[in-house]
Formats: C-alpha cells, structure tokens, sequence
DNA sequence: TTAACCTGTAACTATAATAGTTACAACAGG
DNA sequence: CCTGTTGTAACTATTATAGTTACAGGTTAA
C-alpha cells in the first residue's frame, strides 16, 4: 500500500482550521479523530511546522495555521510531508550494453516528470477551503 | 519506496519494439537488459500478456507486441500491470463521532479522483512509440 | 515547588509491499 | 529423449510504513 500521510496531514489541518476552541487541540484528542496514535500526529505535525504551515508551542495545548484555508493548495501541503519522492520508482543499474538499458531511466525520468507536473498542477488547484467545504 | 514494475513494464515493451530477432527475446535475455531475476521478468510479461498486449508461448522463445507502438498509450500499460491501486492511501476508521472524521474519506477520494484523471490524461497522451523515440 | 498535562523526539516493533530466488511442471523442436 | 524455453507456485530478504514505548523538557496552576 502508498503511504497514507497526505491524507493525514489533511485531515489534521482540516481539524485546526475547524476548531474553534485551540485549547482543545491536543495531538490526543487530533489522534483520537484520525484514528492513530498520538505521536503519529506529533510526528506529522512537526513535518507542517518546519514548513511554515502551522504554529505550535512545546508545552502548551493547541495548534495554529499560518496559512488561511483559501490560500493553502494541496500542493503546499504535499510538498510539507514526506510523500513518495517519486511516482513511480525506476529500476536501477539496467544493463549499459543494451540500447534500450542504456538509455531508459533518463527517458522514463522526462516521462515522470511530465506525469507529475499534470498531477501537481490539479494539487496546485485545489485548497484546504475546498475540502472544507467539501466536509459539509 | 514506490514499485518499479510500470518501469520495468515499459522497458520490457521497448526491447520486444525493438528487437527484429524474436527468437532472441528470452525471459532470460530480457532479465539481463533490465537487471533483474527471469522470473521476474516472465511474471511481468504474464500480466502484460493477460492485458492483451504481447502474444507469448510456452515453451517456444520470443514474444510479439499485439498493439503497434503508436498505439498503445502508456495509460494501457499502467493498467495492465498491477500498480499502487491508489495514488494515495486514506486512512481507515477515522472517528465518526467527529465532524472531520465522519466526512474525511469520501471528501479526500474524490480529491484524489481529481489528481488521478489529470495524471490519467498525461499517461493517454504518450505512447511507447514516444518512449521508442526518445530513446535514441 | 510540585503535580498534571502537554510537546518533541528517539528508539524499537509489527506488518505489509516489493522484488529476488528456487523449484518444477509443461511445452517445443531438433 | 535431450535441451532450452515458458508459466507459476512457494519461499525469502529487504524495505517502507505506521504503531508503540519511553522520556526529556516546557507550561500552568494549585
């Protein structure tokens, strides 16, 4: 199975930007939502801090987006989190002997690449207002 | 790490497009262009084949592509061979006493729907005749 | 100042996906 | 019948994932 951090992280802030009492935001009560382990969450969240996606004080209860909803892409999200560094993997060392073994992974890295950006560019497309709205 | 079967799958494809001596397509001799074990090769082909996209038999040394390059979209080779199923997991039994929790998994697939018909799209525009030519 | 509660993080474990490997039945052709 | 091939089952090794335990250190209030 593919990881299933992106939609973690996802719900995690769709949580924050859903919850008006901060207080009540603890990685224990966000984990009870989610349905994972605290330190799973703690662990996520420490990823969307360290990339300026959220505030969080050691010690104290409660998290803060630093981005509004509409201004949060999918994208800015993806990019927080260790999501596959790639699509798809290439395998390594094909034979250098051989036409095709000599020249596939750079091929297959420009076919990934155009692959990607399609799908980066629907993530650019979407916020975390347009899930929001969706949860209704 | 993510597979590397749709990679393998497409070198495969590529050295049947473009070999002349089917009689030099061994399970073996692919093996040995990819890196790879011969099993693992003969397996591949075993869905490839199943898809209706190369002719084999048993026994015999050689396989034959049943669709021309120019045709045959590396959409159709995505499908034939068993890729994640889902670009991104989603995570099980989030709480459904929980506004988010209860919503979350039918919001976030039709997300992922959305970024898998753009990636969709990408994969239908290219062939392997595309693969074939940038091999050179 | 101490107790209760929180975050941050390291370290370990369990599970599952991936791909490599061995083994062998069945088929083809000289 | 012998050699070489495909097709496939079964097993193994490696790695990714996420769950878990443990604990250091910050915060608040009694």
């Amino acid at each position: 199975m593919v990881n299933s951090r992106f939609s973690v992280a996802i719900h995690i802030l769709s949580l924050i930007a859903t919850t008006s009492d901060k207080s009540q935001l603890t990685s224990d009560y966000i984990a009870g939502s989610v349905n994972t382990n605290p330190v799973v969450v703690r662990r996520m969240i420490g990823k969307l801090k360290k990339a300026g996606l959220l505030t969080s004080q050691s010690g104290i209860a409660g998290y803060g987006l630093v981005i509004e909803p509409k201004d949060l892409s999918l994208l800015s999200i993806y990019r927080a989190i260790d999501g596959p560094e790639q699509l798809f993997a290439i395998h390594d060392e094909p034979n250098p002997a051989c036409a095709v073994g000599r020249q596939i992974q750079h091929t297959l890295e420009t076919v990934y690449l155009d692959v990607w950006h399609a799908m980066e560019k629907q993530l650019q497309a979407q916020t975390l207002q347009d899930v929001l709205d969706q949860l209704r």
